[in-house]
Order: structure tokens, then C-alpha cells, then sequence
RNA sequence: GGGAGCAUAGCUCAGUUGGUUUAGAGCAUCUGCCUUACAAGCAGAGGGUCCGCGGUUCGAACCCGUGUGCUCCCA
């Protein structure tokens, strides 16, 4: 067989995918093993995968591909969701840019119908991103929120919380966002600090006659004044209690509006009066239905001054602001301006300052909700990952929890099912026919133009797609449900993670998931959040392209520890592209064995000798069962980059540089069979061990290894066997004594295809005996004696508590020996002082646990044990 | 303003109930090697007041308090 000189990905990533896809491993139905359930969290079908998703994509197929191969039936259900703002905007640009195509000009179906093709188009991104990421997905569960069931599930689940009371329709105080010209939830607001301006306005006292009376007033939107209704002061300030029962006039358009008192205001905050603007602030709604002062709402829908205003109508509302400004000027009722920081809210969709407005939507009552998915997790049923760092954040956004406006105004989703008669009375049900019974006004019902928010269908995710709401009690529902684990940012905690327990808890009576993995946000090298905007998120396929799928996996997994955010750098792709050669090379090597085997059978003997193969092979097995309990420790405690770290080191350490330097034939000569068919036997366990990390490099080599029927993919674990401590600590010891007479050679120069004779002086020759020849090999001694009369041509060396001497043809130089021995020797004693502090307090020897105190005195005996065998070599130098 | 988290090698991070921890890994750095799997490599090495201060304890990177600096969430 011809191997290529290095791994060369992307022929490899394509052959088993249609492979893995053709053999079916991926679809799951319900069966007799357990099911190993996780949802892929919803990307929205606007975009491309960034590496958020990469992260979340990677961790969700590592522990699907690890539960798959540990004998549970594994389902991984893939999908996007509809993302209702987003889309509906790109669709009518779109429209604009490509047909000429006004929405206004279309009807609600014609458009539907746009956005449908344009859903097909563009959604099939993400679902090509995940494939070639090697994501063992279950396509044919692929489930999108606006699928025919799902948008029936949407409805009949907001019919019944409209019967149960848990959904009404008010007026209440909402964000508006007026690019999508939609209300917005409060949780699709995001805030930022911003430097804005405090103008002081003057406000005229009413029949104050000639001598006019002023009072200032500060706003930083002094394009509301029109929607004031009234200015309010502290009843205790008595800079305002001539004002009692006046009126002032309003600026500009002249209205004549009270001076109401109320203790809510801060009497230090600018001049310590208020105007109240009830439509356009939460704080002046509240006054302003304590003190029944009307609402004047003076924006239009698209941020325009609206007829209410009076003045400027029509007008963008910061191009408003700017003309009032001036004519306040004009005027002279503006007194100052002043550099101001505050804090605005921007839609998190379409990035406009959102503007608080009294709007007539839906909303969802959430305090009854919130109690049940409160309790799934503070009881621990459900389990947050790592908890310590968002059980507080979830328990704290529950208890505080507000109503959720759920009504869009918009028509990419589902529509609202509530019907109205002709004297405003609303029905709701989910047929126009349902709707019509319940009736009992008059005149022609005509529906609720709205959508729901996309979060409101998303929320039942771990439901729907298997149909447990339109189709309770199915199979796959019974089977399913609740999930596993549901692995996803932690930027949505509140949008998707509470509210799915909510549904889960309301519509299953059951948690939707065990565990909740929150990955941490992927940032750049400067430690900015990637995003489209700053355009500082690489391409996917670009990645891949350049790196391979596993190395892309590697990269990002290595250096994320869960729920801590990472540094994206494309450096720790090379270390996966550098790992993927590493195994391509082991795999050459011993491609290159199985060319000439030889038939001895006695290769394994202890008593055969000539190799010392058969400590190589026991020492590696038990490093093999040592590391292989250790992953399954660290999955479980969903460590995912230390697992990889720990199989990494494994393969690159342990297997490459030591063991198969260990079983090495010299040139020209034969492996032992035996020993070759032990260490395929290793390698394919390796390669089972890292497969939920690289899939594709694992089941390529897998195949190449040897003729197979079986697929790595589905290779069920066995149980790690037991380890034997004495031989891994021997390990340890060769390694150590190895690496301490290389050091030896490395600092006196001694070139490595110089052989040496190694002298070593012991009171047991006998624990050489296993290791003799490896340690030979690994240090290009042409023979290894015991002794303990060295000459004083030799270098000496201590390693642990022996001395050993390196015979060589070069002058030595006794000072760099006298270095090493002295660094050495001065690191003992102040380990031992240590110690010895220790053991010389009485209280420590009183209190601490006995097994402490025996390893203390371990400690003790070794240290000193070392200390004087440096001592004496340094004496005889 | 309220809350949470973080601070360990030049960089990015591990360090599980306090005791083989006078602290580990990868990258970067330095030295020597084109040794028949691998220079995308091999063999070595150097590098740390575990943010400052105080406390608890026989014993602290780890627990408590406090200060400083960063990050995030909420209003």
C-alpha cells in the first residue's frame, strides 16, 4: 500500500460521510438500548455557521458520537428556526433589490410565498456547514419552526395558554423598534452606554402674566415635549412648592399641562422637576396611571413625528430632535446643554435605538410559568453546566421574570389565531371556524394580523420535533423525551434555554433536558466578540478547506474550557493539522512493519529478552485502561478539552514517542507478529478514544490498519480494564532515567550517533533486567554494565537514587556535571526542609490524617535517599 | 446603581474534597539534530512573589475578608 507523506484531508472527510450516511449510523429509531437524545439548537436560517456554532456544533456531535459508541441509540436532530425579524427584513430587501418589489404592493400569501423560496435558497447553508464539519446529525429529522405541525403546535399551545389565562392582549409600555416597525420582547433589547446630551428647557408657569415665570426642565429627548402631560416634582423640595395646584405651559406648541408632585422624583437629578411623557418613558406610564394623565403618543410607527406631535410631523425623530433643539433656541426657553451618559436600548435585530411606546400586543403571564422550570433546576433536576457560574443568573432572571410580549408586527410566522367581531370583542381558537362558534358579537370576524415571536415556536423545540405537541404520546415522543443534553451559548439563556424548561414543565409535566451545557462566547485575538458586523469571524468552509474538518474540531476544542469564553487563533488549527500528520505518520510506521513479520512466538515472554517487548506492551496497556478511565470521568463531567488534551498527550506521548520507540526493530530487522498485533490492537483503541473528537482521520487509519467489515463510528467501548500501579510507576522510572542521561549527553555534546556505555551502579541489577535493552535503545548505548568503581573519564549522572555513569570518547568537563548535580541537590534540600517542617510540628503529627503522615515520611526517606547519592557523587568529582 | 465571574510561565489556559504541588500543558523562546514514520519532525533546556494585603489552619494557588484590575449580566 502506498501512503501519501502526509494526511491529505478532504478526499478522506467526503468518502466517509456518504459512507457513514449510506450505512444509516446517523438516523435513530426507537429501540431497546437507551436513547442518547440532543436537539441541535436552532441556527436561524438568515445566516452562515460562525464559530459559536462551530464550538457548539463540535461539542454536540462529540458527545452524540461518544454515546453512540457506549451502547446507547444515539439521536441527534438537526434544524434551523424562521427568525421572524431577520428574515422577514432580508426578505424585503430582497424583494427591493432584486424584483422591484414594494411589500406594501403584496399580499400577505404572495409574500409568504417570497420568503419561502427564499428560506430554501439560503437555509441549505447551514445544513452543508454541518455536514462537512462531520456532524452526525439524523437528516432525516431535519425540523424547521414554520413545518406545517410545528406551526400548528405553535397555535394550539397558544390557545390553550390563552384558556388557561396565561396569554392576554392590553396596552402596556413595549419596545418598539422602529426599522422592523415591530414591538420587540425586553429581552430582544440590548443596551449600551452612549454619550449623549441633557438640554435644560425652560417651561412658562402658567398666568404668570407679564412677569413671566420660568422653571427648567431637563430631558435628553427633548423631541417628546410634544407628548408631555404633565411636570412633576418632589413634594419635599421646596424650591417647586409655590407650583402646588399651577399649570406650565409646553414649549412650542403651547399646551397647558399640571404640576403634579410625587416622591419618585430625585430631587439632586438635574433641576429636581420632570417632565412626564406617559407614552414614551415606563417610568412617566406609571405616573401617569397614578395620576390619570392622558397618553399622547407622538411617534409614528417608522420613528416619524405623528400627528399628535403637532409639529415637525412626519419628521425622522432624531431630525426632529435636532430642529426643536433650535427652536428652543430661537426662543431662548434652551438654557444649557450638557455632555450626558446614559444608557439606550438598541434592537438586537436591526441595531436602531429601540423607543419605549405604549402599544396594544400580546403577552405572556410568566410569573406561574417561571415557579415549576425555577424549581427543575434549583432542585437540580435539571443541571446547568457550569452551574456555578449560571444558577445564579437563571435564578435570578426567574424570580424577576416580566410578562414576554409575544406579538409581531409582521408576517413571516405563525399568525396569531385570535379573531375580532366588528365591536372589537376577540375570539380565540385555533380555526377561523372554532373561532366563529365561540362568537357570540356581531358582524364579519376578521384575524389578528400579527405573528408571533420566533422564540415563542422555538421554545417548544425538544417537543415538536418529535411532535409531542401536535401528536402526544407518540412514539418518538415516549422514546425521546426528555433529551439529554442540550449544548448552546450562554447569550441565551433567558431567550431559549428558561423558556424551553417553562414549556417542557407546562406542556410535557416533564423537564426537557438533563443537562445544560453552555459553551462560552468565541472571541478574537483581541478578545472582541465575533460578529458579522466587526467581520472578524472566519469562514467555516474556508477553515476546513485550508485545515481539515478535524483539525477545525481539534483547534476549537483544545482551547475551550466549558463555559469559558475563548480566544480564537487560527494557531491552535495548525496544532490540529500538526496532530492529524502525527497520527498519519504512526500509521505509516506500522503500515511499514506489517510488510515483513516474523513467526516468533516467544516475542512476549518475559524470559525472551532480546526486545524487552513484553514490558513495553504491559506498560502501555495499563497507561491505555489508566487514560481511557480518565476520559470517561472528565465526558461525564462534560470536560470536554481536557478529555482531548488527555487522549492528545496519550497518542503523541505516550504512544508515539515512547512506545513505538520501545518495540522499534532495529534497521533491516523483523517485528515480532505477536508484538505487531498487539500494538494494531493499541492503535485501534486509540483511535476509538479520539474518534468523537476527529472523526474522520480516526475511521480513515481504522480501515488502513487493516481489512475491516465494521466501521469505527459504531464500535461499541469496552469497559476500561484495571491498572497496575507498580508497572506504570516503572514506566515512570525508565522514562525518568532515559530522559536524565539524554539531558547528560545533550550537555556534554555528545552527537547522537555516538554510542556511550552506560555504567550503572545499583544494589538490585535485577529491576534492569526488563527494561535493559529499551533503555539501551533509547540512549544509543552500545552496552549497559554494572559497577560501581567508575573511572573519573566518565560523566556522572544521578537519576532518582541511583548513580549511573556515561562511558564516552570526549573529554568531560566536570563543571557542567557539578551544575546539573548542584541545581539538583539544592532543589532536594528545600523540598526536604519542607518537610521537615512538617514533621517536626507536633500538631501537624497530632491532627493530620495517618495516611498523610506515612507519605510525608515516604517523602522524607526518598528525598534524603536522592540528596545523599548527589552528595557522594559530588565528593568523588 | 445591583449581581456574577475571572486574575497562575511571554501568550492561551489546566490545577477535581486544602496534604507526592518549592505548581502543569500547548504555543512561543533557546540549544543540538535532515537519526529509514513524521523538520507539519526528533532530543533536551530555560522560564512562575499562583494580582496586592490581612485572616482561618499543623498545612493555602485552593477556604474567608479586603483592595486593585478586567469581563459579563441586570436596572
Amino acid at each position: 500500500m502506498d501512503l501519501s507523506k502526509n494526511y491529505i484531508p478532504a478526499v478522506v472527510e467526503e468518502k466517509w460521510y456518504k459512507h457513514w450516511l449510506s450505512k444509516n449510523y446517523f438516523k435513530s429509531t426507537p429501540d431497546g438500548r437507551p436513547p442518547f437524545t440532543v436537539v441541535i439548537p436552532p441556527p436561524n436560517v438568515t445566516g452562515v455557521l460562525h464559530m459559536g456554532h462551530t464550538l457548539n456544533e463540535t461539542v454536540q456531535d462529540i458527545l452524540v458520537r461518544k454515546a453512540r459508541m457506549s451502547g446507547f441509540n444515539a439521536c441527534w436532530v438537526p434544524g434551523s428556526d424562521h427568525a421572524s425579524i431577520a428574515t422577514e427584513a432580508k426578505v424585503v430587501e430582497m424583494l427591493k433589490r432584486e424584483k422591484n418589489i414594494d411589500k406594501n404592493n403584496l399580499s400577505r400569501e404572495e409574500f409568504l410565498k417570497y420568503a419561502f423560496e427564499w428560506k430554501e435558497k439560503y437555509g441549505g447553508i447551514i445544513y452543508n456547514q454541518i455536514e462537512r464539519l462531520g456532524c452526525s446529525v439524523d437528516w432525516e429529522r431535519v425540523s424547521f419552526t414554520m413545518d406545517d405541525h410545528y406551526y400548528k403546535a405553535v397555535i394550539k399551545v397558544f390557545v390553550d395558554l390563552y384558556n388557561k389565562g396565561l396569554i392576554y392582549r392590553g396596552a402596556r409600555m413595549i419596545n418598539w423598534d422602529p426599522a422592523a416597525k415591530t414591538a420587540l420582547s425586553d429581552e430582544e433589547v440590548e443596551y449600551k452606554d452612549v454619550t449623549g446630551k441633557l438640554y435644560y428647557v425652560k417651561y412658562e408657569v402658567a398666568e404668570s402674566g407679564s412677569n413671566a415665570h420660568y422653571i427648567v426642565i431637563a430631558t435628553q429627548r427633548p423631541e417628546t415635549i410634544m407628548g408631555d402631560t404633565a411636570v412633576c416634582a418632589n413634594p419635599n423640595d421646596e424650591r417647586y412648592t409655590l407650583l402646588r395646584g399651577k399649570k406650565v405651559i409646553v414649549p412650542l406648541i403651547n399646551k397647558e399641562v399640571p404640576v403634579i408632585f410625587d416622591e419618585y422624583v430625585d430631587k439632586d437629578f438635574g433641576t429636581g422637576i420632570l417632565k412626564i411623557t406617559p407614552a414614551h418613558d415606563i417610568n412617566d406610564f406609571n405616573i401617569g396611571l397614578k395620576y390619570n394623565l392622558p397618553v399622547v403618543d407622538t411617534l409614528n410607527e417608522d420613528g416619524t413625528m405623528s400627528e399628535a406631535a403637532q409639529i415637525y410631523i412626519g419628521e425622522d425623530r432624531f431630525v426632529a430632535r435636532k430642529k426643536i433643539v433650535e427652536g428652543l433656541k430661537t426662543k431662548g426657553l434652551l438654557v444649557k446643554e450638557e455632555e450626558y451618559t446614559t444608557r439606550l436600548g438598541y434592537s438586537q435585530r436591526t441595531n436602531v435605538v429601540a423607543e419605549p411606546k405604549i402599544s396594544t400586543q400580546w403577552f405572556v403571564k410568566m410569573k406561574e410559568l417561571a415557579q415549576p422550570a425555577l424549581k427543575e433546576v434549583t432542585s437540580g433536576n435539571v443541571k446547568i453546566h457550569p452551574g456555578e457560574k449560571f444558577n445564579a443568573t437563571y435564578k435570578y432572571w426567574l424570580e424577576n421574570v416580566k410578562d414576554w410580549c409575544i406579538s409581531r408586527q409582521l408576517w413571516w410566522g405563525q399568525q396569531i389565531p385570535a379573531w375580532y367581531d366588528e365591536e372589537g370583542n376577540v375570539y380565540v381558537a385555533e380555526t377561523e371556524e372554532q373561532a366563529s362558534q365561540l362568537a357570540t358579537g356581531n358582524g364579519q370576524l376578521t384575524r389578528d394580523e400579527d405573528v408571533l415571536d420566533t422564540w415563542f415556536s422555538s421554545w417548544l423545540w425538544p417537543i415538536e420535533v418529535f411532535n409531542g405537541i401536535t401528536e402526544p404520546n407518540n412514539k418518538d415522543i415516549n422514546y425521546y423525551y426528555p433529551t439529554s443534553v442540550l449544548v448552546t451559548g450562554q447569550d441565551i439563556i433567558f431567550f431559549w434555554v428558561a423558556r424551553m424548561i417553562m414549556a417542557g414543565m407546562e406542556f410535557m409535566k416533564e423537564k426537557p433536558f438533563n443537562d445544560v451545557y453552555f459553551t462560552g462566547m468565541v472571541r478574537d485575538k483581541q478578545g472582541r466578540k465575533m460578529s458579522k458586523q466587526l467581520g472578524n469571524s472566519p469562514d467555516l468552509l474556508h477553515l476546513i478547506h485550508e485545515y481539515g474538518a478535524d483539525a477545525v474540531r481539534f483547534g476549537i476544542m483544545i482551547s475551550s474550557p466549558a463555559g469559558n469564553d475563548l480566544l480564537f487563533d487560527e494557531n491552535s488549527l495548525e496544532q490540529g493539522k500538526y496532530f492529524n500528520n502525527k497520527l498519519w505518520n504512526a500509521l505509516k510506521l506500522v503500515k511499514m512493519w506489517a510488510e515483513k513479520l516474523s513467526g516468533d512466538n516467544n516475542a512476549l515472554s518475559v524470559e525472551n529478552n532480546s526486545y524487552n517487548n513484553s514490558f513495553a506492551i504491559d506498560w502501555f496497556e495499563n497507561r491505555l485502561n489508566e487514560v481511557q478511565t480518565e476520559v470517561d470521568n472528565l465526558m461525564c463531567q462534560f470536560r470536554l478539552s481536557e478529555a482531548l488534551k488527555t487522549i492528545y498527550s496519550l497518542i503523541w506521548d505516550d504512544f508515539c514517542s515512547w512506545y513505538l520507540e520501545w518495540i522499534k526493530p532495529g534497521f533491516e530487522e523483523q517485528i515480532a507478529e505477536p508484538v505487531y498485533l498487539k500494538t494494531v490492537s493499541f492503535f485501534d483503541s486509540l483511535l476509538q478514544l479520539l474518534h468523537p473528537f476527529m472523526p474522520f482521520i480516526t475511521e480513515e487509519i481504522y480501515h488502513l490498519l487493516e481489512e475491516r467489515n465494521d466501521d469505527l463510528i459504531v464500535k461499541q467501548f469496552s469497559s476500561a480494564g484495571k491498572t497496575d500501579a507498580t508497572i506504570l510507576e516503572q514506566g515512570n522510572r525508565l522514562k525518568e532515567i532515559i530522559t536524565a542521561i539524554r539531558d547528560a549527553r545533550n550537555k556534554h555534546n555528545i552527537r547522537q550517533k555516538e554510542t556511550i556505555k552506560l555504567h550503572i551502579e545499583t544494589i538490585d541489577q535485577n529491576q534492569y533486567r526488563a527494561i535493559e535493552n529499551i533503555l539501551a535503545k533509547q540512549i544509543n548505548a552500545e552496552s549497559i554494565g554494572f559497577s560501581s568503581q567508575p573511572e573519573n573519564t566518565f560523566i556522572t549522572i544521578v537519576a532518582g537514587k541511583e548513580k549511573m555513569y556515561i562511558e564516552a570518547n570526549i573529554e568531560i568537563d566536570i563543571n557542567t556535571q557539578k551544575e546539573k548535580l548542584i541545581k539538583d541537590l539544592n532543589y532536594l534540600k528545600g523540598f526536604l526542609n519542607s518537610i521537615d517542617k512538617k514533621l517536626s510540628n507536633d500538631r501537624f503529627v497530632q491532627n493530620a490524617k495517618a495516611d498523610v503522615i506515612e507519605l510525608e515520611r515516604k517523602k522524607k526517606l526518598d528525598a534524603q535517599a536522592k540528596i545523599l547519592a548527589i552528595e557522594q557523587t559530588l565528593s568523588a568529582l
